[in-house]
DNA sequence: ATTTATTTTTAGACATAACTAAAAAAATAT
DNA sequence: ATATTTTTTTAGTTATGTCTAAAAATAAAT
């Protein structure tokens, strides 16, 4: 068994690690809000266990039995999200720091079960897809809505920084997700975007757009 | 915020403690599988905080704000189970060791809409009365099987200790929680008792009846 | 009322996981 | 190429919560 803190460090390191570029020991700092000294003893502790690779000043990237833990976490915690907001009713914004707590719980078959009574969601209330107990992870076709272009079309599926003010604005505005939406003008002179959602036509400012994340089919039409 | 530790502590001293009679170091360390020098250790600790009386070599009992705590920590575990057995299917004697863990998250709104998801319940899969917000707890008037007279009535509501083999034969002879019971007869030489449940005429070993609890109703019958 | 046994506490050690301050390595700039 | 800055590591400290072994207090037995 891992402790709570090891965890932690694996999931920091799954979630900065972009495609096998080893991380550094700064950025898993200051992503954790630790300090240097603090996760270079915990780096080396885990390459003891064999679930990362470290090299001193070299950084430090999973390996396959960290990967497989970390997704197990990541699985734990999205499945958690999803049963909070799904069946307890809280909103999308609140979940994150509960789910912090629910995802070091230890037991497989409290998970399998949860999953099985959520009926095995593939997605997450943020729109995070959610690791299968195999540590499979569905590849996502994800952008930024900003980086659409006119008549690009797609399907929100979570927000880049869930900041309290962004979701409060989104509830507002009842944009959640899974809505469809069509980009109808981007506007030079700021950016923002008029775009049709629901029958109705919005407009969204550059910030907004720079953080609402989109499943798009880059299919016909 | 006091630690997991802690509350594990003020857990056994409730749990621990009859009518207000103060709880000796030693019982709590068998309790909790510890040595008694640990407990001193955070017996001491406890005092200071004021969540327990405590007088050296003199034993140790709950104040009004630790026994807030414990029922608390209690309130959680007992609306756990009961979210583990009655949503997502656990059998009842397998439940504990999950609730151990997750009556430690820390969330009061968590709390809260779990008890309102699983319509405020009022008592746990094992027939254990849940605290309320407030720490009130409902007095049973809970008696074991085999102090029953012939002919007297109850509802099983619990166990005494659950274990593994005893569950399984309650499971097996369908004998469960609400179940209503009727002694019809008890037999002199080996104590055992002849019950009607669910309509059908049943034998129990003098040993299952000192296991199980029930609720007795003291009114006419 | 002493002695003996039991319970409880104290004192000191250890593991975990954080920290600060200083040293060492790597990266950047002149 | 050397100096400077930044990053990372090491060394030593701290807090929590456990332990063992020894000392002190209480309870039980003669």
């Amino acid at each position: 068994m891992n402790s709570q803190s090891e965890e932690d460090y694996l999931k920091a390191v799954y979630h900065l690690q972009k495609e096998n570029k080893s991380v550094s020991t700064n950025a898993i700092a200051s992503y954790l809000e630790m300090k240097p000294s603090s996760v270079s003893d915990m780096l080396k502790k885990l390459a003891d266990k064999k679930l990362i690779y470290y090299k001193k000043y070299k950084g430090s990237s999973l390996t396959k039995k960290g990967k497989l833990i970390a997704l197990s976490i990541i699985r734990k915690h999205r499945l958690w999200e999803t049963f909070l907001v799904d069946k307890l009713g809280f909103g999308w914004g609140h979940v994150h720091n509960i789910a912090e707590q629910l995802e070091h719980i230890d037991s497989e078959e409290l998970i399998d079960k949860l999953d099985a009574f959520l009926q095995f969601p593939k997605y997450d209330p943020h729109g995070d897809p959610i690791p299968g107990k195999d540590g499979m992870v569905e590849a996502l076709n994800q952008k930024l809505l900003i980086e659409l272009q006119k008549s690009d079309k797609g399907i929100i599926t979570g927000v880049k920084k869930g900041t309290p003010s962004l979701l409060n604005y989104l509830d507002k505005e009842k944009i959640k997700l899974g809505d469809s939406i069509k980009v109808l003008e981007i506007r030079e002179f700021d950016g923002s975007f008029l775009i049709l959602i629901n029958g109705k036509k919005i407009m969204l400012s550059e910030k907004i757009c720079q953080n609402l994340l989109l499943e798009t089919y880059d299919g016909i039409n």
